[in-house]
DNA sequence: GATCCTTGCAAATTATTTTCGTGATAAGTT
DNA sequence: AACTTATCACGAAAATAATTTGCAAGGATC
């Protein structure tokens, strides 16, 4: 799929000659993907068919095209291999914390379970309520998301970060409702414990949270986001940016699924349009 | 600086040819980024150096040169000119949804400005108290977020989004007091009096907001936030996460100019680890 | 010792760029 | 109005550069 991916893969595989300029992408990739076959075979110390044996190795067909794999997936997929700035100068730590975001959200979407999230759109867009459930500074943001983006499409829907009330909210939800729960470690078992309760009445129960976690297994339905983790606990906002995209990508897919939800929008709309005399239509951007 | 910018700004004063070599370019992105020159100009029906002279023109060096701009801006690029997603199809909503987030942090991370982000971070991690405002949906997001991450570096902070509160606490304020407001729409016209209020007593203002709107005006320092607007009222999410890339980054930045700050991080990394029995590690990150 | 893999050399091929010349258009001149 | 001149866009062909292919040598492995 991308370069680097494979990179990843093929990396044990490789000989002396295309290890030496595996290194050289990995290192210095603005040179590389600005030089020459025969600038970059002279910095590998290789001889140009040598570099275009190892594109083809990589998955490329000629040297161009895996200068243009290259320069697609580099902007996103250069800080999985470089995890900290190289300076603390503000530009480098900017084009760091970019970058990771920008990589969270490429990580997403290839790792994104469409039919989780269509089958997941479909049961929010009939239901009768909806309980959107998180926890922590993360998932309580992400459930105040969710209620924001689902109301305005007609819905009935709730946002709790509180266990208790979230206790006695599942107990008294209906089979004709559903409860939305994030978590990103996955081991809120206080949000397992309300999924459990809740399915023993039939609700419907859809997790966005990690794969095979705690809280996956105790959902119907599971929306994986698996990003890589390690830092992230000092550095959450690329895993919540992520979750945020995610969230915008269902609700979009909530609004498909509700016909009248491009009516009501349309009011919002109007509404907004006949408003902005001063430019207030700006206002409700806040 | 990126392909498709310099090819709105160049738009109008292209010959006949180049721009038919143009509409390629934004018609079928897939063809240019993989075509030689050969079949490109033939596409275009144009010849070779005709190809070779409008690449030139859009500020590349050579033809090569010009496909790995095309190949590293477009993957960010092309939702700018293609607003709206090709279809109702989970994946194709999950695209433009990405893209679209990526775009927003692209865009924000060519109109930073470092100055205005690195003068804030000394004022803060200098500051005694911090106080962050931000109301709506999205600006009292932005403030949580900031007292979130500034609170880890042992610093005082509040965030309200209370108009009533916030100009209670900016009359209270000292001069060795920073404020920090968020106002996606700039024209938070109760922030523009807490902050005017404030500035009678030597508070420091900061502002995250649009460039020369009423907010960015009543502040001291402004970190522009421009993003380009448009539908992006009923798309806010995009905006959002180019907001919390800002926080992000100027929360970094804070945390370098604060000594104590890493010793503050260690200890709750310490602690962390010290937990992690039964991978309680990763319950801190809901 | 046979086989397979890696690698570089040189030739062949292909792609790209430069040079140069033509024709068109626009502006100025008689 | 007709002519001249300047400027520009554009393509043909030549020149250059880059890339690929075929082949053979060297080295590792069985």
């Amino acid at each position: 799929m991308d370069i680097f991916s494979t990179l990843q893969e093929e990396k044990a595989r490789l000989s002396p000659s295309e290890t030496r300029i595996a290194d050289i992408l990995l290192n210095d990739f603005e040179f590389a993907v600005n030089a020459s076959i025969i600038e970059l075979a002279e910095k590998a110390d290789v001889s140009p068919p040598t570099v275009t044996r190892f594109c083809r190795r990589v998955g490329c067909e000629s040297f161009s095209d895996f200068k243009v794999q290259l320069a697609r997936t580099a902007y996103v997929g250069m800080r999985y291999l470089r995890p900290e700035p190289k300076s603390r100068d503000p530009g480098d730590v900017a084009q760091d914390i970019i970058t990771k975001a920008q990589n969270a959200l490429f990580l997403l979407h290839r790792s994104l379970d469409l039919a989780a999230i269509e089958q997941a759109a479909e049961k929010i867009a009939k239901a009768e309520m909806i309980y959107a459930f998180g926890s922590g500074g993360n998932s309580s943001m992400i459930a105040s998301e969710l209620q924001n983006r689902l109301f305005r499409f007609g819905l009935h829907v709730t946002a709790s970060s509180d266990h208790g009330m979230q206790l006695m909210l599942a107990a008294a939800a209906k089979s004709t409702h559903v409860i939305v729960g994030s978590s990103f470690s996955g081991r809120n078992t206080e949000l397992v414990r309300s999924f459990t309760l809740a399915r023993e009445t039939g609700v419907t129960t859809i997790a966005l949270t990690q794969a095979d976690s705690l809280v996956a297994k105790a959902a119907d339905i599971v929306i994986p986001i698996d990003l890589a983790e390690g830092n992230n606990i000092f550095r959450p906002t690329s895993t919540r940016i992520a979750y945020l995209a995610a969230v915008d990508i269902l609700a979009s897919l909530v609004a498909y699924n509700i016909p009248q939800a491009a009516v009501t929008l349309r009011r919002i709309k109007q509404q907004l349009v006949a408003h902005r005399d001063g430019d207030d239509r700006q206002l409700l951007g806040d």
